[in-house]
DNA sequence: AGCGCCCCGTAC
DNA sequence: GACGTACGGGGCGCTA
């Protein structure tokens, strides 16, 4: 009583700790924490929760981090094989330690380090000094090693564990000693970590009861004579050195010739600037978040640009470097754009004011003069609307993010602010310019580092002025035929609701799941499909299918919702979209969104265009070209087979389109054994079934389910075609293997998608990762191809001075629209172009028809 | 009323 | 849960 309270110090093992919350992390399996430019975050992100939960839980006083650095130690010198168990520091654990010390600068935590003294003797002697002093220790460490430093003022925290505290009596029912004999029962029964050998045949229990026995090593080796077990006697005999050898390293030394005072490690209030900076480095949102809303700390000069010369002075302080431009837009229709944003030095940004943009426009139009964007695509077509064809657009960071991380999370300037920089954007273009100029120093040197540089030069960003020209054509709609095509629905779709209404005996939504699942399965009783748990019945078309001989009515609602679909969908909404100065249809292809590389379509979606029954191909016959005008359709036949020929090199898959044959039909024979001649109907589907699903990922229940065979037939069928085509069992096998070791695949082109769940403990998600590795380099593949052929056409029409244009893009076909007297020229050149337009061992089939509209010409 | 989610269906 | 990639309409439940 009347003690003085003493102060506690927290001594952090740093190494210890931040290994080995790595390799626990790498055990589980679980995939590595990165930044979006694929650096490991794992171990600092462990290590800063650690630290804001020891001193949001003790406020420590009094607080060191213990470095470890260079030199052999003494440990080393005595025994070379010391700790050589250890694998070596994995690189991107090493690339982490530069951060590790930064966030104990911003914690303001001072760091000790003393060069040729492990972190252990360090820790041991600056717990003795601070008791000394009069202070009460903390350890903090998960090494066991450590609790031989507990005593009665040093206690060890393990922040791996819970925050287990060890006091005396802890370590006592933990390792079974005192903390005082722990290094002596360490000597003895060795440790496989640090590779301190031990005394041969005595383990774990043994050495426990020998410790307890004599009390200490020393005593146990002194009076070895007296023991029992002839095992433990004569290890303990014949090998005194070794076990004298262990001890010294097992013992932590307590009087390293080290500096230390208690006023250089009195804890000292975080940076919380200093913090944010790394933790936006380290793309740590949650946190970020936490220390409440960013006060933007990069020192901002931004200005408006009051003069045509003052514009050209500026822009000539570049002199030559490239100049981020960013395009405001209001929402007022034909003066959308109000206000250009320029930057072309971190954090110094200009906006110009449109009764400035005729002193801009030679610069935007001068090819020589580079600039970046954020989707160079808009900025063209912004341009565009003000009469300005601009050139020199080399930088798109919005491209450069897609291509360095395929995440759907978005790539629009917004998102890449909030996600790599945690910046709200505010309305300024010059804001906006400087950001887009900072995503471009962070992301264009990684698109280099990723080996991305080619395939964003020969294809994305020459396809980015392809695609603006496209959207800005539009394609010609017969809108009166939609309208016909309309009312004609309207009639049909209210005679359905009626029939369906008087046999379901009520009227309901046919439209709502919920209202049909309860008419055909409560009131009707239908046969009710198996019900996943805590979802509705399912009302999908192939549950209708499976239903439709029950009852009529099931029919009639498969007729209804076919309608329903294809007028609400297109014949109604199209018309709607139609640009009414061009009386054409006006879509958007995002080339940022799909992650196998595909392009999208918006607004309309012009790639889901009906094609198959009646109604679907009155709508495509509603897609026309203008008068004198005629539409060539161009599709590449079974292109992802071909690629997966090319791929895989598999030489029954080569040899069959090498020989133009009928692929499915080969397929069936390979499968089947039932050469072409004698197949039946039901041999070629299922052949097609499966070339489909080995693109697709297949499994037997996937199979199963789309070909109407079970799961074990679908099973055989799959053994089957890897039999005869093991070329691409192995090419299948070794993408999963691939995405495995290095976390992504690739297509031919270099575009990488990563597959992070491939390690994932979660089997359905694991299987769906390992769909998605098989099936990206294929599509991904394909869609590189149909890109870089559009790029070739285009340059070609535009060399050989043709009208002709390019107005869509569907995956594995392009729609042209020609005048009627170059129809030939262009179909030759686009057929050629396409067919030509990369070398592979398979040959490229493109089919070309020709005609007054869609529905005509394919 | 507006938003987000789900189901469903269209394309390749 | 159960073969890949998209977009979008309608229903429906939540929040306001």
């Amino acid at each position: 009583m009347g003690a003085v309270a003493r102060q506690q110090l927290f001594l952090i093992d740093t190494f210890g700790f931040i290994f080995r919350a790595y390799h626990a992390r790498a055990r589980s399996g679980a995939p590595p924490m990165r930044t979006s430019t694929g650096f490991s975050t794992e171990a600092v992100y462990i290590f800063n929760n650690m630290l804001r939960k020891l001193s949001k839980q003790y406020a420590p006083a009094y607080v060191a981090a213990i470095f470890e650095s260079g030199v052999p130690t003494h440990r080393v010198q005595e025994f070379p094989e010391y700790k050589a168990n250890r694998a070596e520091t994995p690189p991107d654990l090493l690339d982490q330690i530069p951060f590790v010390r930064r966030i104990l600068e911003a914690m303001r935590i001072p760091i000790l380090e003393y060069p040729g003294f492990e972190a252990d003797d360090v820790i041991g002697t600056l717990a003795r000094r601070a008791e000394a002093l009069g202070m009460d220790v903390a350890i903090v460490s998960s090494d066991k090693d450590m609790l031989q430093l507990v005593n009665e003022h040093v206690t060890m925290l393990n922040p791996a564990k819970d925050d287990e505290w060890y006091d005396a009596e802890k370590v006592k029912t933990f390792m079974g000693v005192r903390p005082d004999q722990v290094a002596d029962l360490l000597a003895l029964k060795g440790d496989a970590v640090d590779n301190i050998p031990g005394a041969p045949g005595i383990g774990d229990k043994g050495a426990k009861e020998l410790i307890e026995r004599f009390g200490s090593l020393d005593a146990a080796l002194g009076r070895a004579a007296e023991v029992e077990k002839k095992a433990y006697r004569e290890s303990l005999q014949n090998n005194v050195e070794r076990i004298r050898m262990s001890q010294r390293l097992a013992t932590i030394a307590t009087d390293v010739p080290v500096e230390f005072s208690a006023e250089s490690v009195k804890a000292q209030a975080p940076d919380p600037e200093l913090l944010k900076s790394i933790y936006k480095e380290m793309e740590f949102h949650s946190l970020l978040k936490e220390l409440g809303p960013s006060e933007d700390t990069r020192e901002r000069q931004y200005g408006v640009i009051g003069s045509g010369e003052e514009l050209l002075a500026w822009l000539a302080e570049a002199q030559g470097a490239p100049v981020a431009v960013a395009i405001s837009k209001s929402a007022e229709g034909e003066f959308a754009l109000d206000t250009i944003g320029l930057a072309w030095r971190a954090g110094v940004a200009r906006a110009v004011h449109s009764e400035h943009f005729a002193a801009l426009s030679p610069w935007l139009q001068d090819v020589g003069a580079v600039k970046i964007a954020c989707d160079v695509k808009s900025a063209l077509l912004e341009l565009a609307r003000l009469g300005i064809e601009a050139r020199g657009f080399a930088h798109d960071v919005m491209l450069y993010a897609f291509l360095l991380d395929a995440d759907p999370g978005g790539c629009g300037l917004e998102e890449q602010a909030r996600r790599r920089m945690d910046l709200r954007l505010g309305p300024a273009p010059e804001q906006h310019a400087d950001i887009t100029l900072e995503l471009f120093q962070q992301l264009s040197p990684a698109v280099d580092e990723r080996g991305l540089r080619k395939l964003y030069d020969e294809i994305e960003l020459p396809l980015t002025r392809v695609l603006a020209r496209m959207e800005r054509t539009g394609i010609r709609i017969d809108g009166a035929e939609l309208k016909r095509l309309s009312g004609l629905m309207e009639t049909e779709i209210a005679r359905l609701t009626a029939e369906v209404h008087e046999l379901a005996g009520k009227p309901f939504n046919i439209s709502s799941p919920q209202q049909l699942g309860r008419v055909l399965f409560e009131d009707l009783k239908l046969p009710a499909p198996k019900q996943a748990k805590g979802k509705a019945v399912s009302t999908a078309a192939d549950v209708l299918d499976a239903l439709a001989e029950e009852h009529e009515v099931v029919r009639k609602v498969q007729e209804y919702r076919q309608l329903t679909k294809l007028k609400g969908t297109y014949v109604d909404a199209l018309p709607v979209l139609i640009d009414g100065a061009t009386g054409r249809l006006h879509t958007s292809f995002n080339q940022t969104v799909a992650r196998t590389g595909r392009l999208s379509s918006s607004n309309p979606n012009l790639q889901n265009i009906p094609i198959g029954d009646e109604f679907g191909q009155r709508i495509r016959s509603a897609f026309v070209a203008e008068p004198g005008w005629q539409l060539i359709s161009a599709d590449y036949s079974q292109i992802e087979l071909r690629v997966l020929a090319h791929l895989s090199q598999d030489p029954r898959l080569i040899d069959a389109f090498t020989r133009h044959e009928d692929i499915h039909a080969r397929t069936a024979q390979e499968i089947f054994g039932v050469p072409a001649g004698l197949q039946t109907h039901e041999h070629r589907r299922m052949a097609k079934a499966i070339n489909y699903g080995v693109i697709y990922g297949l499994s037997s229940f996937g199979l199963a389910g789309r070909t109407g065979s079970s799961k074990s037939e679908a099973q055989h069928y799959i053994n089957a075609y890897f039999e005869r085509y093991c070329g691409v069992k192995e090419y299948l096998e070794g993408l999963v293997e691939q995405a495995r070791s290095t976390g992504r695949v690739r297509t031919l082109f270099g575009r990488l998608r990563p597959i992070p769940e491939i390690k994932s403990t979660d089997a359905p998600s694991r299987n769906r990762a390992e769909r998605e590795a098989m099936n990206m380099p294929l599509q991904g593949t394909a869609a590189d191809l149909l890109k870089l052929a559009m790029v070739k056409v285009q340059a070609r029409l535009r060399q050989d001075k043709l009208r002709t244009r390019m107005i869509l893009t569907v995956h594995d076909e392009l729609v042209f629209e020609a005048p009627e007297a170059e129809l030939d020229r262009a179909r030759e050149i686009v057929g050629a172009e396409m067919e030509g337009v990369y070398p592979m061992c398979v040959p490229l089939k493109v089919d070309l028809g020709v005609g007054r509209n869609w529905k005509e010409a394919k």
